[in-house]
DNA sequence: ACAGAATAGATTTTCGAAAGAAAGTGGTTT
DNA sequence: AAACCACTTTCTTTCGAAAATCTATTCTGT
């Protein structure tokens, strides 16, 4: 690290920053790259952050670290305690049942008061985004061997967005960034069961239960859309949680 | 401030750190006070929160307020640009909806849960909350003139204390946290209203509504609990938003 | 051998100063 | 008078070192 001073420059690898964009700081770009390694999974459950391990890793000082971290513990991504510094929010069956009806709770209602306002721009929004995923999902499902990380990441992303853009037209900025944080907390539990081996549920069919929450919501039939939208995240919780319990047998070996 | 170094030392006028307790860090101290003084309204709304100021104002260093304006910006308490500071999140009938519309979201839920989970010991504390609750609102309607800021502090507390009675046993971490920061967002707009001479509905009955709120509970009638609670919430906001249009328009001459 | 104290090392937390950006000021030009 | 530029001031943000605390280890006495 030189000793150059202040403010983001873009490093190796990352995007300048855009008109629209807005890293500006360095707590902002320490918030967002640790935020982003935290989901990926690339720190273990539980692991102490030590602050001089992340200044190597990502040539931040102290400050910008610090106010990093402390962001991503209002949000539950990392714990602190007292004297003792941050660490990996710990991996729980509870935590991530928790956060999983929580998830629920939340979506639901926010997909509820977009079928009530939800105009053609919402419609037109939620269809561009299915056929997005579902274009990629073919395109993994495609490929013979393990599909790359970039194929896999790309897939998330555009998840991410059909699921977005059900609730887009909820009206409430709190029940959007709720829904924002907890797929973080909950994708922290769904990438290594994608990326791993884990035995994967083959009698569902993930395609068809987003095609048939969309087409409950284009409908406007609230109450079957908001159902088969929780059944669909609990189908998912329930099979995590077994690839759970499957994997501390293994460890217990 | 002399040059003594580190670790919360209890200020006049604050308890020493008990066991059981931990302020523990200058930035957890820091955290608190700023919470409890911006929800108390010591800083308008809007007002920027220069951090000079604020160094002057609670005794801190620059290192550990900032940490405390992180955590209270993900709280929504206050709101930050990127290179211009922090400032006491703005007042909005919008936002002040938003929040109490989440609010009852959440605590419905929570209510619902703790209904059904809910064993002796969450009847006994809602009642002994309940009864402590009206105790002190006879106290404070029984003064004659103004009460004091003692009084109502008190019964503030004892406020909170009845409605968190009511979640107690959800058994989820998240919906009593969320319940918690979104109890003080609304508490900001509320206390004005408390405070100011502003035009109470005589038409209602508060200790009332909380009577019916605790015998639908403990009667384990969710579905009339939940209601009276929502329609409780509801009404409080929507007083609210008149005394703001009052102050709008008696600003406007 | 074992509990307890003392010491050394590692790590967090805090401070004060310095760098960088934004807002404000005043003067000049069109 | 309005727009523009250079300069000054104010404020935020960042840095690196110093202080405080925790943790592990060694030493001491029973």
């Amino acid at each position: 690290m030189s000793g150059r001073r202040n403010v983001a420059q873009p490093m190796a690898g990352e995007t300048p920053p855009r008109a629209g964009d807005e890293p500006a700081t360095l707590a902002e770009t320490a918030y967002r790259r640790l935020h982003r390694d935290i989901v990926a999974g690339v720190f273990a459950p539980g692991q102490p952050l030590r602050l001089e391990l992340l200044k190597q890793r990502y040539g931040f000082s102290f400050s910008p670290l610090r106010e990093a971290l402390n962001r991503l513990q209002a949000e539950r991504l990392v714990v602190a305690a007292a004297l003792r510094g941050f660490s990996v929010a710990p991996f729980s069956a509870e935590e991530m049942w928790d956060a999983t009806e929580t998830r629920i709770l939340v979506e639901c209602e926010a997909l509820r008061r977009s079928i009530e306002h939800g105009d053609d721009d919402w419609e037109a929004g939620i269809v561009a985004a299915f056929h997005a995923l579902d274009l990629q999902a073919r395109r993994v499902k495609a490929i013979a061997g393990e599909p790359g990380d970039d194929d896999l990441s790309a897939l998330e992303v555009r998840h991410q967005d059909f699921h977005r853009a059900l609730i887009a037209k909820c009206r409430s900025r709190r029940l959007l960034d709720l829904a924002e944080q907890l797929y973080a907390e909950t994708q922290r539990y769904r990438l290594p069961m994608l990326t791993g081996r884990a035995f994967a549920d083959e009698a569902r069919d993930v395609p068809l239960e987003h095609r048939q929450i969309m087409d409950a919501a284009l409908a406007r039939r609230a109450d079957e859309a908001t159902a088969l939208l929780a059944a669909h995240y609990r189908r998912t919780s329930t099979l995590i949680e077994r690839n759970m319990a499957a994997q501390e047998a293994a460890a217990a070996d």
